[in-house]
DNA sequence: CAGTATCCTGTCCGATACTG
DNA sequence: CAGTATCGGACAGGATACTG
């Protein structure tokens, strides 16, 4: 699976683009999280050609985001399971629902996330662990790490870049 | 911009993806979050085709990501901002960041997140906003929503399906 | 500077057919 | 059932050249 890469390799997003920027890999991974793991269930699910789905498949499991466990030896048969890395993609994939229920789900939304017991409709917030306040406001910024090229460094004002949306020019009144 | 469609529509996230799901288009919401808005800004930060960049910001714009806001008439120029929808779009690149400086920084962060004041490291969890608890965990579980599909409904178990990576066969011990 | 026009290549992806 | 083999189309995306 030979790789797409970007200008600013140095980018993290650009770097997890890599491994999941094709079309279906974000949907499998969906999927995969909604319990699917073998081959047949991933192709009626999806709709997808096989031999498409093999190469995306491949894909994952060559990026670490899924593992093959044989379940059936004569013939070899194996189930595709999220690894670890697999399953910390869980926010990004809940970020992409959240956004997708609030901006085009005319009819109203078909998947939704509550609390087991009350039955609330919960919205998705990034917060910062530690703290459990918002990222995005006033409170945290965008600083360039130790690994940072020197052009990288030079694209993010001194102390940091504001995450506010309040703060952007343009957005907002 | 003609539109890939999926089996499954009426996913929220299948929905996400036909709007952002170009592997440049992500790219470009992260210039316009670093303050980017003008063509040969774009050009020159993404290392990408004019041509294609034309077709790239046309495809937000038409998307409801960008708007454009004339800054010069005679000729007419105009710059890239980001819409409220475009704005609303960041947690989904966070996620990404912080997924990618997980697993994919093999020499130390190019960009993270710190608070403004202490500049101590910020660690991005999604919590429900009105409880403040995490959303992946025991608490919180997927359920069809009021537009869910008859079909979408059978695959989502009686109770809903938890967020929990424990509570996922196969992952963890 | 902010694009448009044109051409070309790679590959994503589907359709169909085949195999243990 | 879980794929592989092969074919072909559509388009993402790059390179180059041009315009107001």
């Amino acid at each position: 699976m030979q790789r797409k890469s970007f200008g600013s390799m140095s980018c993290p997003i650009a770097r997890s683009l890599e491994r999941v920027g094709e079309w279906w890999n974000i949907l499998i991974l969906r999927d995969a999280f909604a319990g699917l793991s073998r081959f047949d269930e991933f192709q009626k699910s999806l709709g997808i050609a096989p031999t498409m789905l093999t190469r995306r498949l491949n894909g994952l499991v060559e990026a670490g985001l899924l593992e093959r466990h044989p379940y059936s030896e004569r013939p070899l048969r194996h189930e595709y399971r999220l690894t670890e890395r697999g399953v910390d993609f869980q926010p990004v994939l809940l970020a992409m629902l959240a956004w997708g229920n609030r901006h085009f789900a005319p009819e109203g939304e078909s998947i939704m996330i509550v609390d087991r017991k009350t039955r609330e409709r919960a919205t998705p917030v990034l917060v910062d662990r530690a703290s459990g306040r918002p990222l995005i406001g006033p409170d945290y910024v965008v600083v360039a790490g130790p690994a940072a090229t020197e052009a990288g460094r030079q694209r993010i004002p001194p102390g940091g870049r504001s995450l506010d949306p309040a703060r952007r020019s343009g957005a907002s009144a």
